[in-house]
DNA sequence: CATAATTGTTCACTTTATTAACTTATTGTT
DNA sequence: AACAATAAGTTAATAAAGTGAACAATTATG
């Protein structure tokens, strides 16, 4: 039996022909292991050294030696006693301290205004902040999202742990944006010119990437999940066993441009009938708008909002019957999403999944509201540089 | 930065609410490490240690160590001296010994018979075997199974490895088959009856699955890659980032039972215009033996392989979108699967995702033969006992 | 022929986690 | 109240893994 491990460790080079050969040291498995112990501790946990002990398989003493570590980087904190009922000495509850450290986590996903905010380390937003960019692009669109990042690092009163960006476009391992035609970004080095500026770690990725981390992190906490995030297009963010999937060319996730009606409208992209000109954010709009507000024009918006989720299960079905997803989960503007939307998309992979040997796949819109990218960043962070997600 | 690093270790437990929680201990590195050295062999290679160590970036020190117990346990040989034209000492070049252990491969796919070899480390197939059930079911069926790997063990003249096996139908992380239709598999714990019977290691998957395998160990070598099965189902097998994917309940792959036409013809699953309806074995020699053989019919042939092809495409465009694959591999009859039908895939898929920044993903057929599920299998013993792939 | 370069090994050392034993603290029983 | 049983956390000795420094062996080059 062979289990994933993450281990943080230098940046990869590039994929060449031969397979990248990774070594492990004894002080990667420590690192690790010391991992494990923010893992156990993370969903709010409070547990004694012996709990974690029996949760990892680590002895006793080497999760003391831990701990003793995490204490003295101020992660970790003892909270006092364990009442128990049984013989034996009570332990010393731990938990983490969702205080010792903040993060800057930015979305950038927005077309005006770029949304940033301080976060805690359980995820608790603590303040915010904005620039409006008014549709700039290029460098001003980069200044000025190093700019924010700088707002909200002057007004940490912590240690900063890092800066987490989510952003339109593509993403490659190394935070540079390949492509980002809303911002008129290719092959922009994003995560080198902010952390260069601010001199901290930063992380970046694609939007629904991070969307659908945050789905893993502080959603429902599935394993194995798909994200549709719904904006002026429509992408997708794959967790696939706990881990993103980016792609050979990091292109996973750009589903707003399948061909699904071949008789369908021209798509700005050449192709005709692509799902974003049935299912993006602008594309319903223009179609809502028409309706007038009278009794039959409800009707018609169901139509609208239902026909918009039965194009997006055609693309949706067969990621389900390929991936088995723990769940699949909508993410943008949920007076759009919510309701009708949401019930075709459920409905209709029912239709063309269902089988007697699998459950049908729960079909949801997200619980995290408009922060859903904005926590995915934040998530980023901590997975990045704690190894907790 | 983190990296995927492939530790064995002792079975998983079920994934229950909260998620396990994996210990590495430095050994597990050591594990790792020598599988590393392994890995930089495998390609037929012949290094010497220092371009061992180079390449892992371990030292000199610790890869004569590795080097030493894995010529202790015969599978890795000295072949001589390097010759160079540089200063220095010339190194000693290793290579994997292939014949030091042979691994038992089973691929149950056929409903008539079961094949079986026995293969060399290097993917060789030493010797062949196969058992005609004439579609005997249930225990039956396991008896077969296990007689036919017997049968190949008593054969090699060499310690074996592992007995790897390739089935139709689901199959969990424990080598038991969930489901197995043509098989009358329930629930079947084929690998530990197997292991049981020969007291050796034994790894079981899904036919589909080992194909994918079979891909990325001995075809393209690709990193993510798509394999579709085509035998009297359709199903899918899907390595992303070198591993690969079971889905939440082990039904990942399970492809041929996506509707894709709501008018189509009933499927034996209920629904209508089922992929399987279309594109499965039966389905294709259904419709081609209708055709006579004159000159009007080739053009015939043409168009139902086209169309077969076509509806295989608009599962494939969403996955390709999604996931973007290095490459993506039909395996089956290549007399059905090979020209048109391959032809049309390919077309269709570029029709449905085209854009102007990812190149068109490469659509082909295996270059395995016959032999894909049979390869898989054997690599998933390489894989599974030697961290090898 | 001397020098530089390269391979592979030996040795002393650091890091990591383990086992065994011990201290501390609590419950339950006589 | 005394004592046993149980459990948590710590201390100390030990084993395993990889490293750097130094060295011997071997080759090309000027």
């Amino acid at each position: 039996m062979s289990t994933d491990v993450t281990v943080a460790q230098s940046a990869p080079g590039p994929r060449t022909g031969r397979r990248r050969l990774v070594k492990v040291l004894p002080e990667d498995a420590r690192r690790h292991n010391k991992s494990l112990v923010l893992q156990a501790l993370f969903p709010e946990a409070e547990l004694s050294r012996a709990d974690i002990a029996r949760m990892t398989g680590l002895t006793r003493v080497t999760v003391s030696d831990l701990v003793g570590e995490l204490a003295e980087e101020g992660l970790v904190r003892e909270l006092g006693q364990k009442e128990s009922k049984r013989p034996g000495k009570p332990g010393t509850l731990l938990s983490i301290n969702p205080y010792a450290r903040v993060l800057v986590a930015l979305d950038l996903s927005d077309s005006e205004t770029l949304n940033g905010a301080l976060v805690d380390l359980s995820g608790r937003v603590l303040s915010r902040d904005a620039v409006t960019i008014g549709g700039a692009v290029g460098e001003t669109a980069v200044t000025a999202t190093i700019e924010l990042a700088q707002k909200l690092v002057a007004v940490a009163d912590r240690p900063v742990l890092g800066v987490g960006i989510g952003t339109p476009g593509m993403v490659d391992a190394d935070g540079v944006v390949l492509h980002a035609p809303n911002r008129s970004w290719e092959s922009v080095p994003l995560r080198e010119r902010v952390a260069e500026a601010l001199e901290l770690p930063v992380l970046v990725s694609n939007d629904a990437d991070a969307a659908a981390r945050a789905e893993h992190s502080y959603g429902g906490r599935a394993e194995t999940v798909l994200v549709v995030h719904v904006a002026l297009g429509v992408g997708a963010g794959l967790f696939i066993n706990g881990k993103l999937v980016h792609g050979h060319r990091s292109a996973a996730g750009e589903i707003g441009h399948v061909s699904i009606q071949d008789d369908g409208v021209l798509c700005a992209c050449g192709k005709r009938g692509c799902l974003e000109t049935f299912t993006s954010v602008p594309a319903l709009r223009a179609q809502l708008d028409e309706l007038t507000g009278e009794p039959t024009d409800l009707s018609q918006r169901a139509a609208i909002l239902s026909g918009a989720g039965e194009k997006l299960s055609r693309v949706v079905a067969p990621l389900v019957a390929a991936i088995d997803f723990d769940e699949i989960v909508l993410s943008g503007p949920l007076d759009l999403l919510g309701g009708d939307l949401v019930d075709s998309v459920r409905e209709n992979v029912r239709m063309r999944t269902r089988s007697a040997f699998r459950n049908d796949v729960p079909v949801r819109t997200t619980d995290l509201g408009e922060d859903t990218v904005l926590l995915g960043a934040a998530a980023m962070v901590l997975s990045g540089q704690l190894g907790v997600s």
